[in-house]
RNA sequence: GGUGAGAUGGGUGAGUUGGUUUAAACCAUCGGUUUGCUAAACCGACGUACGGUUGAAAAGCCGUACCGAGGGUUCGAAUCCCUCUCUCACCGCCA
């Protein structure tokens, strides 16, 4: 969210920079109800301050004075609360503006590749996607994850599964033990302020999870996570931390939940885009001037976990359009799918600048006084998008994958599945 | 699910016969004095949000709100009443 003091001052920059991210947006609605709520707050205040002094000299003569105040100023209130309301909601739904290096596009076209990383393997056998190697391993089931769950749900069998519990392990110690991660396990049920303080309310309510926990009435309401950034982050919220404990850095392997609203037809085959997938998620929590750095750093500890697996790559730097609606500048991490023959999107790494902080109201101290801290996310990875890139690179003529070193371990020291 | 206790500033914690109490005290933090350095001691400062205003700015001044959230009583509420949320304790049930 935006400090409307910052709209108010550079309302021609705010203008420019949101048309560029390609959003429908009023800006000038958005000025004139901060003006009508500017003057009726005014009026509310002197109000106040004459009905406070009546009270306060405890003068029996005015006190019907104080009363006719009240109810002039709960008219006036009244007024007032619905134009902030309108305001907020108005507020809440304005995206981030993007920092000054990131491509200006209305979409993905526009996107910058950054870099290509390792050797794309050629294969002298005809290879098999990874729904039919799955099959034929017996390792990934549709059929019944269409029966227990419906569409866009998988289960997954045996060494498959046992890969799954791998990759999360090996990624988990990497960042953990290499990149210096906090491990955290969180809920994966969350308050509704919780996903509005990272930017998945009020704007993204069809793409969530919600859930009934009271029949009787919609108070209370609670989500299913979309992904662990909105718990981690969230980890900072409503508190004033020590300049000394920055940054902190959190990881974390959780479920992701995704209606999919507005996929209909995409990637319906397979499990490249399901309702239910694991991630494990990387969040840092940065003093604000830091966040470019940081970035870089969490684009650097994603590449990494696809080095150490070697897999090819590519990294783009994703333009004004295609960003999320919390990121300042996001880079996708995009891991290659030989059946697919093309780039695919397995991790997302964002700076959010103060955009999720001023939120969740999450700051630090500083020896001027508390100031917003800087919020950054990025996948390290996704691991059902993983499992498939591990998969299909690793495949053999024969139908079985060739584990890479780094895995053996965690797999108990199988070689081949 | 039942009963009881509670929720106050960055933290601990007073204040609940309603009236300069944004709120004592202590800790932490910052500035200063003292000091060979550190420590200690002493002095001082120290909430947030929003609005207005002075200023080029840094900053200052004025106002309003906020003592878990929302509503009510009252001229006036941290203090009284109602609802909700959460925390703690005990009981019941349970992975």
């Amino acid at each position: 969210m935006h400090n409307i003091k910052d709209i108010r001052k550079n309302f021609e920059y705010f203008l420019k920079k949101i048309t560029e991210r390609n959003v429908k947006f009023n800006l000038k609605e958005l000025m004139d109800l901060d003006k009508t709520n500017r003057e009726l707050l005014q009026n509310k205040e002197k109000l106040e301050q004459e009905k406070k002094n009546i009270s306060k000299s405890k003068d029996e003569k005015n006190f019907q004075t104080s009363k006719d105040l009240s109810a002039q100023i709960n008219l006036l209130s009244d007024k007032q609360t619905l134009i902030k309301k309108k305001l907020d909601q108005l507020l809440s739904s304005l995206p981030n503006l993007s920092l000054d290096d990131v491509p200006v596009g209305k979409d993905e076209k526009s996107n910058k590749i950054v870099k290509k990383i390792g050797k794309i393997r050629s294969f002298d056998f005809n290879i098999k996607s990874h729904i039919d190697l799955g099959k034929k391993n017996g390792g990934i089931d549709f059929e019944i994850a269409t029966k227990l769950s419906g569409a866009r749900f998988v289960v997954l069998k045996n060494n498959f599964a046992l890969l799954e519990r791998a990759l999360i392990n090996f990624m988990l110690d990497t960042h953990t033990n290499r990149f210096g991660y906090e491990e955290i396990s969180p809920p994966v049920i969350v308050n509704e302020e919780i996903m509005f303080g990272t930017g998945q309310l009020p704007k993204f309510l069809e793409d969530q999870f919600e859930l009934k926990i009271d029949n009787k009435n919609d108070k209370n309401k609670k989500f299913l996570i979309p992904t662990a950034e909105v718990v981690l982050t969230n980890l900072v919220r409503d508190s004033v931390i020590n300049k000394d404990d920055l940054p902190k850095r959190f990881v974390a392997s959780t479920p992701c939940f995704r209606k999919e609203a507005g996929s209909y037809g995409k990637d319906t085959r397979g499990m490249i885009r399901q309702h239910q997938f694991f991630k494990v998620e990387l969040v840092s929590i940065v003093e604000p001037n830091d966040c470019e750095k940081e970035l870089e750093r969490k684009l650097n500890c994603a590449e990494e976990i696809l080095k150490l697996l070697d897999l090819p790559y590519q990294v783009t730097l994703l333009s004004t359009g295609d960003m999320g609606f919390s990121a300042e500048k996001t880079y996708d991490v995009e891991v290659w799918m030989p059946f697919e023959k093309k780039y695919r999107e397995i991790s997302s790494c964002s700076s959010c600048g103060t955009f999720q902080s001023r939120r969740m109201s999450a700051k630090y101290k500083t020896q001027k006084g508390v100031e917003l801290l800087g919020t950054l996310n990025g996948s390290g990875l996704a691991v059902g998008r993983l499992l498939i890139a591990l998969i299909e690179n690793n495949q053999n003529d024969d139908g079985s994958i060739n584990i890479p070193d780094v895995l053996k371990k965690y797999m108990n020291n199988i070689t081949k599945i």
